[in-house]
DNA sequence: GTGTTCTGAAGTGTACACACTTTGTCGAGA
DNA sequence: TCTCGACAAAGTGTGTACACTTCAGAACAC
């Protein structure tokens, strides 16, 4: 969006610079990458994907470099860059990580989160409850994550909120499937307003057995979900 | 080091590659960010930065990208890269992920790791504690981080082992600093030793709470440890 | 038929060119 | 003295050039 608005120079200049293309390339490649619009360890051709975001290779490298750290992206030194695999012992792995996150995530609000954004906090949750019937599983995801993030924001530590989302990128994949389910879906209700509810009594452990509990579960139907994603990766829409 | 043990051409050809220019960069780069051989938000220069390394900007660049993903450097559009800020807090609150993320080191490690590799953890320690005399901080902190990420690694999940190493990237200069006391070191010896054998007791809940006590007292000294390292990046010898 | 070497195309890795942005300096005007 | 604007220098952002690597397939020997 927000095209180019860009003073034209009659001659047709040799690059004239379209600004902070880095931000939007990698935006958009990281979106690519979440979604596993490439297929696991799939070469990316960066001459293509350059062409295809309008800019030349550089930004596209910059970008890419920057995805392997987050590790969305592998390198192969003189091979070329490559789409993660569909890795089930890493996903499970970082729900592993993400878990035990989750549970300092609890424990800092508990101790230190104002009264005021415990209460903003149900009102989110119970304003996306009432919608919920509108809300296909990507905005769901969308919006469970955002749940979880706030309570990690309200303990104070922008790290803790920083490494979240990183995860949360790189398992966004299979909760969206996961999160189909429709007894999935409405035990996610129950269990973040149990969450929310034990932030308002400051019942830190509590709470914290509220989190884990739903973790947990996630855990454990992320096998199911993985084998779903993965029919989807490699069958497309015959998968449904 | 290293040299360039390529085929030299007859004519002085322009730009003969120098293969795996963005990791040796990378490294290096990394590696004065992490000691703050840059003053905290100092801007960092890319064409003389080139040139002390010995590449063009396009390695230079990648790399910086990378350590932006990494918290280690920071961009500000159209201004440049710059060396991350001293910050007190954004320091505390990665010692608490920490915290978080060694405990589930632990609890994995008590239920998962063979005995042998326990065994090894134990033999490793005992001959860091017979060679302490002979060690400076820079080399104890290296061996300190070396017996966590070993715990880490007997889990068998990959990412924690990443992310803590991620994580002591970002702290190692403060941790150093730490532990150039001679009964920090003392006491971290004895810790150590302590969550090894509650380890090979398969008792996960003492392992747990030594690793807690271990990474507790690490917290409480990191602030003085913080003033020291101020002292030292903006007063060099004279700190001493 | 099988293995080996050659060759060319495709594509990565890095240097470099150049436009654009930012910032500091100097001088004019109030 | 202070403010404002022009100007210049420094330095970033991105496009492009080109050497090098890899790989597939042809040509060839056995």
């Amino acid at each position: 969006m927000a095209g180019t608005p860009r003073k034209k120079t009659i001659k047709a200049a040799p690059a004239p610079r379209a600004a902070d293309s880095v931000n939007r390339v990698y935006a958009a490649i990281q979106r690519m990458a979440v979604n596993f619009e490439f297929r696991p360890e799939q070469r990316i051709n960066e001459v293509e994907l350059a062409a295809t975001l309008g800019v030349s290779r550089t930004p596209v490298r910059e970008a890419l470099n920057r995805l392997v750290i987050e590790g969305l992206i592998t390198l192969v030194p003189n091979k070329g860059f490559y789409c993660r695999p569909f890795d089930a012992e890493q996903i499970i792995g970082l729900f592993e990580v993400r878990a035990s996150l989750e549970r300092l995530s609890v424990e800092l609000a508990a101790e230190r989160a104002s009264d005021v954004r415990i209460a903003e906090l149900m009102d989110f949750w119970n304003g996306v409850r009432a919608n919920r019937a509108a809300m296909d599983a990507e905005e769901l995801t969308s919006r469970d994550e955002e749940f979880h993030i706030r309570i990690a924001a309200m303990g104070g530590n922008p790290e803790l909120v920083r490494m979240l989302e990183s995860i949360n990128a790189r398992i966004r994949f299979v909760r969206r499937i996961e999160i189909e389910n429709p007894l999935r879906r409405t035990t996610t209700f129950d269990e973040h307003l149990a969450i929310a509810e034990a932030l308002k009594a400051r019942d830190r452990d509590r709470a914290v057995a509220c989190m884990s509990d739903h973790i947990g579960i996630s855990v454990a139907d992320a096998v199911s979900a993985m084998k779903e994603g993965l029919a989807r990766i490699y069958m497309g829409r015959m998968a449904s």
